[in-house]
DNA sequence: AATTGTTATGTTACGTGTAACATAATAAAT
DNA sequence: ATTTATTATGTTACACGTAACATAACAATT
């Protein structure tokens, strides 16, 4: 059984009969090295190959330029914009993103920023706003940069870059309430942080307007099967309800499906509206009314403030700007 | 500005008054160390932190419990069942995933490739049958197992597990001839190689019944607004087709989502078949038709498989099983 | 031929955790 | 009290690439 080792620069050096400092200088400054060493250097690096190997980076703890990415879920769709939105600014600049999700857990977060850290990570870019106090210590232990995105409606450990959950339910609810809705429902799954703001923006918005804010939740992970069920158990538990505002653009989608095997029709008899405005939500018929939040941008922005305090000397943990709101738009489609 | 340096064991040690060995152990052993030095140590790391450090590992190249999973893109929801299928067998194991993607190209793969071994993973999940030469030869070098997922139709750098995409398209394609489709026209997206199998399979069935193979292609990437403008495409370019066989279900639904626009009736009017399956078309109305894949458990089959070739000794490179074949389910829904 | 400048290469030291071996401290057995 | 076993800790060396400094080789200048 060959036991077959990738080649160091130690191997490199040996068959050409220099030091392995040479072959160090050629990768990183080939004219720094005489033109007949080059030809041999590249010549024993064709045939024994070499790997670059991170170690020796971390341990003298250079810049890894690496920085660390951490979402709540791949499924939600949400998240793949945003992350493209991160690298189309963080690759051009050198850096990889490592990323991981930790399914809406603070303590899975707790072992992935561990994880994330122990690659020495340059900066760190997270999706939530509740840490356990271990991720706290560890991130202000490791001294880089951190930036919180989606929401802003909490003081951030350093920046946050996102909009407010709170004000845009709260908004959406008042447009539901101007188009003559009165009776209703909020859906929620998966109650994280983010659910209850929005939830908070809606009952608000209710009550200031004399209404009774009602809710069909669960703890479920969204699908749009489950905006299906979820519809069912609408009816039932408030037979009289005129609309329902979905945590996300998924179970408005569900929902409005369900409505269409029971011959309820969209909007007429029912309103529904999403979060996200999703390409699915706008493609379809009835067009989702839904609120549009910005995913690319948030990534984007994030990533380049980020990257910004990683080559600063002075913004690490301190920088000019705490909050950035991106916005949101509210959109009402055909589905309300 | 305070240089927030992240203590090493070394700095650990110094507070306690032992060496670095004494706090190493404990870490590790805790039992191997006096009670009173549990205690000291117990209190130091507390007080000063500790965030574990790669590098050492990477150095002695021990095992890195890491293993590299390469997906072509986070918005196709293909990758994310995957990746949960994969994720869950791979980290009650204690290996942790390092995810990256890199959008269907295969220079991009090359580079990631060489990231994710210059972390030392000891294992890989590759979403690609098409690598470059300079991918191979690295992998080869780095001498860690290999598993290719989705397609099994080629030799595998050492073993492939998932479907034959071009058999799978080949099946469905018959089943719509005999519901008595005649005119079917394949609706293909960002052509990569599962996409010309698919379409090889659907070409295949359409000529051994002595049809004439037609296809709309688009290069862009899929979604669900692009199968709204590819089924126009397809009434101006082909005015007579009764089905369509589109290559994943984002362009199925956005194709009824666009018949439903212009009052064609699915399936009277219009079949509209998808592929692999997703919630959403399960749950929309007309229940869509499509090739169920079975992408959970293709990824964990492939986590399974790897993290037995990294335990074994003899099966790294040469798995007792080349090809796994996961197969897949042919379901007509209500769209055809 | 001697001096100076330039270019190419070598040497040393470093950062971090752990395996392997060595020693010290303590408890148990004679 | 001495030897032996056991437990706790220490010492050394190593893995890899590179910064910083040192030297060697050669070319150019006087």
């Amino acid at each position: 059984m060959k036991k077959n080792k990738r080649s160091s620069l130690q191997n490199i050096a040996d068959a050409v009969g220099v030091t392995k400092m040479t072959v160090s200088r050629y990768l990183r400054n080939p004219e720094k090295v005489s033109a007949t060493t080059q030809i041999k250097i590249k010549a024993a690096i064709d045939s024994l190959g070499y790997i670059a190997n991170k170690a020796p980076d971390l341990l003298s703890n250079a810049k890894s330029y690496s920085i660390g990415v951490l979402v709540p879920s791949l499924t939600n769709q949400v998240f793949s914009q945003v992350i493209r939105g991160i690298e189309d600014i963080t690759e051009p600049a050198g850096y990889q993103t490592m990323l991981a999700h930790y399914g809406y857990s603070p303590e899975i977060e707790e072992k992935r920023v561990e994880y994330l850290l122990s690659y020495h990570v340059d900066g760190l870019i997270l999706s939530e706003t509740t840490h356990t106090d271990r991720t706290r210590k560890m991130i202000a232990m490791a001294g880089i940069p951190v930036v919180e995105i989606m929401d802003i409606h909490h003081t951030p450990i350093h920046q946050a870059v996102g909009f407010d959950n709170a004000k845009a339910a709260f908004e959406m609810t008042n447009a539901l309430l101007d188009k003559g809705y009165r009776n209703i429902v909020y859906l929620g799954a998966r109650l994280d942080m983010r659910t209850q703001l929005k939830f908070q923006g809606y009952s608000d918005a209710m009550l200031l307007r004399g209404f009774t804010p009602k809710s069909v939740m669960t703890n479920e992970a969204s699908s749009f099967s489950l905006g299906a069920k979820l519809l069912q158990k609408t009816r039932t538990e408030h037979p009289d309800t005129d609309c329902i505002f979905c945590t996300n653009d998924d179970l408005a989608i569900g929902a409005i499906f369900e409505c269409q095997r029971n011959n309820i029709s969209v909007p007429q008899h029912m309103g529904v509206a999403g979060f996200h405005g999703h390409d699915i939500g706008q493609s379809m018929v009835p067009q989702l009314a839904s609120v549009i939040t910005p995913r690319y941008q948030i990534g984007n922005l994030a990533g380049a403030k980020l990257l910004s305090r990683i080559s600063s000397t002075t913004d690490i943990e301190t920088p000019d700007e705490q909050i950035c709101d991106t916005g949101y738009v509210i959109h009402l489609g055909e589905s309300v």
